[in-house]
Parts: structure tokens; C-alpha cells; sequence
DNA sequence: CCAATTAGTTGTCAATTGATAATTATTAAT
DNA sequence: ATTAATAATTATCAATTGACAACTAATTGG
């Protein structure tokens, strides 16, 4: 692999953050701390999950992972449910409320997102659509997650 | 703006930031926090930036972007030197430690990396280059830091 | 020259987050 | 039928992180 490429993947990704964090600025929910929201947000896009499943993905332990969720429980952001087939799991989704919130956090980014490629034509949108769709096929294509829907 | 490009826009975002969780994984430096990580990585591709421009891209405050510093200085991964012209700004630069540091995580991040796109060829790399540099121009180029260099 | 602004620092306290050990309940294996 | 492994929980403590007030030093604008 050419280092070239690797350089240009790296100041991508710190880009993307970048991007992201600047996107995300507007959203702010005081309900939830940082580390709930990236739960939430990992749930919204990945649901139904289990609880193992999001402690692996986000790299948190079962311990802090299983505190973190009886917190959005509590705040009835999001719901667990056994399992049928294997008691000892709980398969994990956001509650309507829950949805709600992130909808409107991410409308909020779609606000900031606009911003940034409303100049854009119709044709460059479509080669962005074509490019990402590339990259999420070839590069960020994520590990076959081990849920079942 | 279709709803369909952006959905697209945030599962892709969300992506990026799962397989980067991934394949930094790997990298684990004992010797400083998350944030201090996070911070470094900034740095690393950023610069010189001023204490001001990491506080705000990194979205923490002042004094707690102050005391970070002050410990990655004590620790001997970062400089700050005065700015001639204006001597109330510092210039934050790695050092010689602090970039080795990096380059070390990054050649983890880096093995990780070559992984998932080892099997591309030569035609498809070209391909992952382009749309990496579309995306990167139309929609997550960053606005202009103010940085000089 | 003198306010006002800007860039950054220090100190302190509370909240969040991380880490570990011990425990329950369920399922898989022998 | 036990034993081992898995999924998740609870409790506890330490470390990190966030927030705020008060401060210094340098610069800008009248």
C-alpha cells in the first residue's frame, strides 16, 4: 500500500471528525452527556443491538456499557428486551422519544450540512452520493456486526 | 437537498467513526489520556495552531485546553513558543518525541488500514484516491483555520 | 495614555468516565 | 448433572474531564 494513500485516508478521517464536530456543534442536547450520545447515536444507526455489541463497537466496558444504558432507560431514551432465544441477551432500541431526539439532532446536523454543500449541483451531488458510497464499500465498510433483525 | 444524500451523509459519517475506532484499537498509548490523544492527533496534522484554534475545534474550553497542554508539555510531547507579532499567542508544535509518538500510532492505525484495502488493486486504489479527494474538497473540507505557517 | 479586548493561565469543584471485583442468570459442553 | 462459558448487572473507587471565577500579559482602539 502506497503510504501516499494511507496519508491522504488519515487527514480524511481527522477531517470527517473535524466536519463532524463542527456539524454537530448546533446540537447540544443537555439531557445526555457526551458518552450517551455517541450511544444513542450508534443505537440510532445500528438498532437493534445488544448490550455487548455496543461495548465492543464503542470500545467501552460491560460494566461502564450496562451504566450508561440503565441511565437512557431511566431517562426511557431507550428500551432492552430479552432475547427470546437466548435469555442472557438483551437486544436494545430506541424508545419513540428516543427517535425523536436523535431526529431532531440530526436535522440539526442536516442544518449545518446544508450550509455546506447547498452550492452544490445537481451532477456534483450525484458524484458525491457515487463517491461515498464507493469509499463506504471499499474502506469503511464495517465488521459484519453480529445482530440479528 | 434530498433526504436520501443526507441519511446517506450521516450512516457514512458514522461509519468513518467506527471503522477509525477500530482501527485505532490497536494503538493504546498508555502514556496519555483520550483527550490528550485526541489533542496530539490534532495537532499532528494541524500544525503550528494556537491554544485558541485547538479549544475551538476540539470544542473545549480555554482553561481545559490549557491544563491538557500544560501536561503533554510536561510530558515532553509538545512545544509552545510565542508568536513574534503577537506575543500573546502561543504556536504549539510536536516535538521530536511527541512526532514519534504519532508516527507510531499512526503505522498502527496504518497496518490496521492496509487490512481492509490489502486486497484492492492497483485500479480500485486509484478510485478510493479520487473519491477521497471529492469528498474532501465538496463537503468535509474544513473552514480556513487561522493558523500561519 | 487609558479603557477594552484578546490570548492564555491558575485554582477549584463537580460530573463524567474508566477500571476492577464480585455476582446473577442463562446457555453450552462433557 | 455438573462444570464452564457467556451476557449482563451492581457496587465501588480512582482518574479524567468539564465548568466557572479570577487572574496576568499583550494588543487594539480611541
Amino acid at each position: 500500500m502506497q503510504p501516499a494513500l494511507f496519508q491522504l485516508i488519515v487527514q480524511f478521517v481527522a477531517n470527517v471528525h473535524q466536519a463532524a464536530n463542527e456539524l454537530s456543534k448546533a446540537v447540544q442536547l443537555e439531557e445526555v452527556t457526551p458518552v450517551q450520545y455517541k450511544m444513542l447515536e450508534f443505537i440510532k444507526v445500528s438498532q437493534p443491538v445488544t448490550l455487548s455489541h455496543i461495548s465492543d463497537c464503542l470500545q467501552m466496558s460491560m460494566p461502564n456499557t450496562s451504566r450508561e444504558l440503565r441511565k437512557l432507560s431511566e431517562k426511557e431514551l431507550c428500551v432492552k428486551s430479552f432475547d427470546p432465544e437466548d435469555r442472557r441477551k438483551q437486544w436494545i432500541r430506541l424508545t419513540a422519544s428516543g427517535e425523536s431526539m436523535m431526529n431532531n439532532a440530526f436535522a440539526s446536523i442536516e442544518a449545518s450540512l446544508a450550509a455546506r454543500i447547498g452550492e452544490l449541483s445537481v451532477d456534483e451531488l450525484e458524484e458525491v452520493a457515487a463517491a461515498i458510497e464507493l469509499l463506504q464499500a471499499k474502506v469503511f465498510a464495517n465488521p459484519p456486526s453480529n445482530r440479528k433483525d
